[in-house]
DNA sequence: CAAGCCTCCTGCTTGC
DNA sequence: TGCAAGCAGGAGGCTT
């Protein structure tokens, strides 16, 4: 399931081919995958026709090129099962595909198709609004349908303290905190699971009952295995997961919690249990993970 | 107003 | 063997 480091990933294979380019031409074979636009499919392919994109940016999960010269950007979310792939012009056989986008820039000719099993993912044209939170800061625009996302802990201007006195603010499970888009972005069902088996934390732990240090210490580890991922090409399941060139990542491999479940904790040895958690499933080490 | 549940969706897995 | 229920989950809407 996309998550920051996928999605960064992703990011960073558009970049070459979306920077610059200029859109030729638009194809929506499926409209449910334009869920988040607010006109219909030929308004999204008139907004797009003959622009020209700028370099892809990110916040937590969401993907968006602005567009040279307007005030609205090309947003992405990849959903549960989203692809963003670049291919040969006109190039065929992606099973899935809801979107098409023929693209003529500095690198080339590419297509940059939307591929997406579920339909849980989107794409749309978005209005670009300011979303500075420090006074002087310039140049912080983001799309409308981003702006109640919360900065993602690799983000410079991420505010560490902020994260702890919010995190400690919450009268709800540690994890559902960590889940929260709007307290710290990129975080989903995968990585959480990995942060809170690194700080040796139970899922259901009260977040309000986190000393700060703690707070401080999974914000860390949430870092760190980012990091790891990010290095790693990201996490992939069944193909579900890929880069613009349709490879796999190898994070799975360095999965400590996620999918362990009935498999010896890395660290401790004791039996790891996934447990139904909200509506997903919850791995962890029931020997060092304790509730208390 | 925060917290948690439900829904969207498809394909693979499980169970009868 | 075949069919249907179960399961997976990001995000947003809705309820409590």
């Amino acid at each position: 399931m996309p998550e920051l480091p996928e999605v960064e990933v992703v990011r960073l294979g558009l970049d070459p081919v979306l920077t610059d380019a200029f859109v030729r031409a638009v194809e929506v074979v499926d409209e449910r995958s334009l869920k988040r636009h607010e006109g219909d499919s030929a308004d999204f392919a008139a907004r797009l026709e003959g622009a020209v994109l700028e370099a892809p940016r990110r916040r937590g999960k969401f993907l968006w090129a602005p567009v040279a010269g307007r005030d609205e950007a090309l947003v992405g979310h990849l959903g549960m099962s989203g692809q963003l792939l670049v291919r040969d012009p006109g190039a065929a056989g992606d099973r899935h595909l809801r979107v098409r986008l023929t693209l003529e820039g500095p690198r080339g000719r590419y297509d940059v198709v939307f591929v997406d099993q579920r339909v849980f993912g989107s794409l749309a044209v978005d209005g670009l609004v300011d979303a500075s939170d420090a006074p002087g800061e310039r140049d912080e625009r983001v799309p409308s349908q981003v702006v109640h996302i919360a900065r993602d802990p690799l983000d410079a201007r991420f505010d560490d303290d902020a994260f702890v006195a919010g995190l400690r603010r919450r009268r709800s499970p540690v994890k559902s905190a960590l889940l929260d888009q709007t307290l710290v972005s990129g975080v989903g069902n995968i990585y959480a699971d990995e942060a809170l088996w690194r700080a040796r934390l139970h899922h259901a732990r009260g977040a309000d009952s986190l000393r700060p240090s703690k707070a401080r210490e999974l914000l860390a580890h949430v870092r760190d295995v980012f990091a790891q991922a990010l290095v790693e090409g990201g996490t992939s399941f069944d193909a579900q997961y890929v880069n613009v060139n349709g490879q796999a990542g190898y994070f799975a491999h360095s999965l400590n919690a996620y999918g362990r479940h009935g498999e010896p904790c890395p660290r401790c040895g004791a039996l790891m249990v996934r447990e139904a958690f909200q509506n997903r499933g919850s791995h962890f080490c029931p020997r060092c993970q304790r509730r208390r």
